[in-house]
DNA sequence: AGCGAATAGTTCGTACACGAAGCATCGTGC
DNA sequence: GCACGATGCTTCGTGTACGAACTATTCGCT
């Protein structure tokens, strides 16, 4: 029981730590890969549709395309039919870079995936989405339970 | 299959943002608590232990304790027997502040995977453990390609 | 039109988080 | 015993990561 919370956090936190080895091959960090190679797929996004995949805020990924600014990776482009909107470019240098990353950063995570028996991968993704879906039920209420709290406070 | 990836990386965030809210209520941030929590269990740790059961450097604890010491939640002292041990331990104000703390921060979490059929939570650990463990076949393959590598160059 | 709320990004302050380098101490081999 | 590598911790530099406050737009409503 407690074992699944560790497996669950060893998983994830090997995941990172494998891409931020394979970005560093290249010189770059884990996010800046990720970055890297969502916009080869994607071509231009704008700063907030990336802090949406990469789940972060937007204050974050300003400061990791600065830095790949910077670095002559990826340019800055307003958006001309509104003009809050930024969106992001890989430059020459950066769409040179991401080809020559060959794996898929969750490439070895992915593969173990696909070794498992197809029964068992249903299974996981089953009982995965049920235990999602009771933490996201919990999440609520007590967001629900603050924001009263800070209803009658106010 | 990319889902799998995507829910274990849910309720891994999810699981830090609800110890970060809880924290945030005694004002304390998330690792702080942990750390906290852990000290409260064991009484004192050495700052190396303490890094190995929150997973992280010792340059990192260093800066956790550092805040912590400032707050004057914890102490440290050098140990007798090696000096270069240094034992965390709560203060007074610290272990006050432990007991204040209802919630064991991985609570919701918790309760959602025991609200799962004992089947179900069995077949989870199964498939779990079975996943890390490919993975870490993986990782440890690519760790000698690498360092096979590294020696030819050398 | 025009005001107020909402949205997109940035800036700032603080706290992790890691790796490399440094310092003190310990342990072993000779 | 004593050189030397290993161990425990700190320091430093860089890069996330977040939330709050701010600016510039845009949208909704009247």
């Amino acid at each position: 029981m407690d074992q699944v919370v560790e497996t669950i956090i060893y998983l994830y936190t090997e995941s990172r730590r494998l891409t931020k080895g394979m970005a560093r091959e290249v010189g770059l960090t884990g996010p800046q890969l990720t970055v890297l190679k969502l916009l080869e797929t994607f071509q231009d996004l704008s700063l907030s549709s990336l802090s949406e995949r990469i789940r972060a805020q937007n204050s974050t990924v300003t400061g990791i395309i600065d830095r790949m600014e910077r670095e002559g990776l990826v340019g800055r482009e307003r958006s001309k039919s509104d003009r809050r909107v930024v969106y992001i470019k890989l430059t020459e240098k950066g769409a040179k870079l991401a080809r020559e990353v060959r794996v898929e950063p969750l490439e070895i995570f992915r593969s173990a995936l696909t070794s498992l028996t197809q029964g068992d991968l249903k299974d996981l993704l089953r009982i995965l989405m049920k235990l999602q879906k009771r933490v996201l039920a919990r999440v609520e209420a007590q967001a629900e339970a603050l924001a009263g709290k800070a209803t009658e406070e106010s």
